[in-house]
DNA sequence: TCGAATTTGTGCGTATGTATC
DNA sequence: GGATACATACGCACAAATTCG
């Protein structure tokens, strides 16, 4: 089949293909795992270059509608299966990992590796934690996986004027290793009350690709959280998760 | 200055330019506005074909890491002032347009337009909804505006079960027009409880990046949201909103 | 098992239009 | 107005992977 453009149609010509096979897609037209045109087919369907045809392509794989398979062929991507990550209170009050917990929850097993050290407060991380740059802190660099394949990055700071000469000075050993910061702290006598997440999304970089095992290029969704007790910041993390394969889902109450 | 290259270097020669550009991006050693050499310069210095320096270019713009402007060069793109988008009850008491308000605390002014019709609930809204496909709803398209610059994207879906032949089956007509949907929802007797939220994060698409006027290739968060009364879902909305220039609050009550 | 055809990935060179400076 | 820079498009070439007879 061959396309005949009309004359005055101002778009250029890679748009109008990929918005045509966008459409097709997003409406259910074209099932994911459909096999597209080949470049050489497009190119003759709709009167361009082959080259023009590439471009089309290669956008629809940047906004990740489409997979290309060298050899094989292009198709409607698959999308993997959205997992969800619920991020409310409730979470906090399983008495094991909550982040074992919400696996299980989706019949997944969780572990994750960590690496624990003092060090200083870099001037972002001081003033979410409302101490003044430089102040000791506890960092913990956090790798977490789900069935083995590696689903989350975290970064947490507790300030060492805190948890210094407690059982609890580093996250991952002892009594309370992996229970989760609301345990860690209560077990200190720090009452946790309340915690925010700044929610952000960027592409990712080389350095978080590599250990999430994710292309380059890909979303991810990054959230600053920082845990209250009442009004005094007890720990805050930088947490980084691949935006392809998780939701984030917050329960939000209406109160009077 | 002209790059001799290793003669065993795997990887392509538009990614080799794109990895190098971005890294010294990253690490600020290229900040924000700096003007990037032109194509013609880049294959001179790495010893390539103008369009691979092309190539490399699309890649970084694709990922966000720089903008071009036809005519002038190429720039590592500055990323626009973060503003908080606060997400929690509290938001919802106010009185005032929900949005609105959140517009006023930052010292900016709200605006929006709108567009309601009847249609039919497709598979994924019904799904929300909790009713069976096909069931009438009143679809509302927003585009919200902060200071006349547009900000933020929502496809609202109603149950026409709920509010046919009440005042508020057009949410922008009325009385209540514009007042969020806990206050509409209370004039008619349907007391909302909570709302869930559920975020993800992709790429922008050609006729989103057209609405909020951004460059293709940032970042966008989606966050489909449902509001319930009990157990019953009343409204459920598709957000849009660049992620380079808004972060999403959430605050979680850690309770007992 | 082999080989030919197909398909994507990469790269080169050219041309034209339009925006900017 | 001229030089520069990006945007789009055309056409070609070859490598590597896949497919299929």
């Amino acid at each position: 089949m061959v396309v005949i453009v009309g004359k005055a149609d101002p778009r250029p010509a890679y748009l109008r293909i990929a918005d045509d096979l966008r459409s097709r897609i997003v409406d259910g037209t074209l099932p994911p795992g459909t096999r597209l045109p080949s470049r050489a087919q497009l190119a003759r369907e709709y009167g361009v270059a082959e080259s023009v045809a590439l471009e089309a392509m290669r956008l629809l794989v940047s906004e990740g509608f489409v997979e290309t398979r060298p050899g094989s062929g292009s198709y409607v991507r698959r999308r993997p299966q959205v997992r969800r990550l619920v991020r409310s209170w409730y979470r906090e009050k399983r008495g094991d990992s909550p982040f074992r917990a919400d696996m299980a929850a989706q019949g997944r097993q969780g572990s994750w590796e960590s690496h624990s050290e003092t060090t200083t407060a870099p001037p972002v991380i001081a003033e979410r934690l409302g101490v003044p740059p430089g102040e000791p802190v506890m960092r913990t660099n956090y790798v977490f996986y789900a069935d083995g394949e590696p689903v989350m990055l975290s970064t947490s700071y507790e300030p060492l004027t805190i948890t210094r000469n407690t059982p609890i000075v580093l996250p991952e050993e002892g009594p309370y290793a992996g229970k989760g910061v609301v345990e860690r702290m209560a077990a200190i006598g720090v009452n946790v009350t309340h915690a925010a997440e700044a929610v952000t999304a960027r592409p990712v970089l080389a350095p978080e690709a590599e250990l999430l095992k994710v292309p380059t290029g890909t979303t991810i969704i990054r959230i600053a959280r920082t845990y209250y007790a009442d009004e005094r910041a007890v720990e805050t993390a930088d947490i980084t998760i691949p935006a392809d394969r998780y939701e984030i889902i917050y329960h939000i109450p209406v109160g009077d």
